[in-house]
DNA sequence: ACTATACTACGAGGAGCATCGTAGATCAAA
DNA sequence: TTTGATCTACGATGCTCCTCGTAGTATAGT
């Protein structure tokens, strides 16, 4: 059975991002990353990538004294998570609800439509039949 | 200053979808709705009502015995905050991946796709030039 | 060898969320 | 008028999330 992880909290998120854009990172390199933003403790983030490692969010390389931590699942995998779960939750499966409410909330521009567009049709390529 | 209503949590957001499909209702009407799909005590909806009306999140009618609830903000409104908010947490700001997102998780079909094309023409009209 | 530094492990506690039970008020029907 | 149904108010509980502090261990520099 695949895995199944479960959806990440705000917090957590944040700290995946970190790893999608560092790649595999030791705790500390987490920690600058997300100290820049929003000053935190250490151990704060150590603890949230022990929690994480226990859920299944992230691996973790324990051959070294310094830990270092990978994402277990990529960006493009829990961005779809997360926009099917905000599609079910609050946009009753309406796909174009949802892609309406997020164009009008970031005031997208002709060029970001265009692009929306361009992306729908490489989509649709993609498509069976 | 515009009230600020937090993010409707997850059980709130059932019942604001509860309120934006039935309009006013009662606390027994609400719950008739919800317990429909998930079996739910009767002061468990009553209790996250008069929460939510602490937060601002639903207005009551206290002129009789059974108070008459209304969600404060229209459901377009928070589909907006909600998927903006998402937009900037997990998908740095990037609409096109947001939408790919919701796209690919939930298998869009051909039909899905041609209604959502035509959203997006239906936005376009309205920007401003 | 000793001391300072870096690292992990882990428990604790505050805060919010979701759920429920009970108490008390109000109303309607017998 | 008494009883039962219906409603609100609210406290309590268990859970998760987030944060931090402390303890213990390994490493490196002098």
């Amino acid at each position: 059975m695949a895995a199944t992880v479960p959806k990440p909290t705000d917090a957590e998120l944040e700290i995946l991002c970190v790893l999608w854009s560092r790649g595999r990172s030791t705790v500390r390199e987490v920690h600058e990353a997300i100290t820049a933003r929003k000053p935190t403790q250490y151990t704060t983030v150590l603890k949230q990538l022990q929690v994480m490692a226990g859920k299944g969010l992230v691996r973790r390389d324990e051959s070294q004294r310094s830990h270092v931590y990978v994402a277990a699942r990529t960006r493009d995998w829990t961005q779809r998570q997360l926009a099917g779960d905000l599609l079910q939750r609050a946009f009753g499966g309406s796909t174009g609800s949802l892609v309406l409410g997020a164009l009008s909330e970031t005031k997208a521009t002709k060029r970001e439509l265009a692009e929306v567009r361009r992306l729908l049709d490489e989509y649709e390529k993609g498509l069976p039949q």
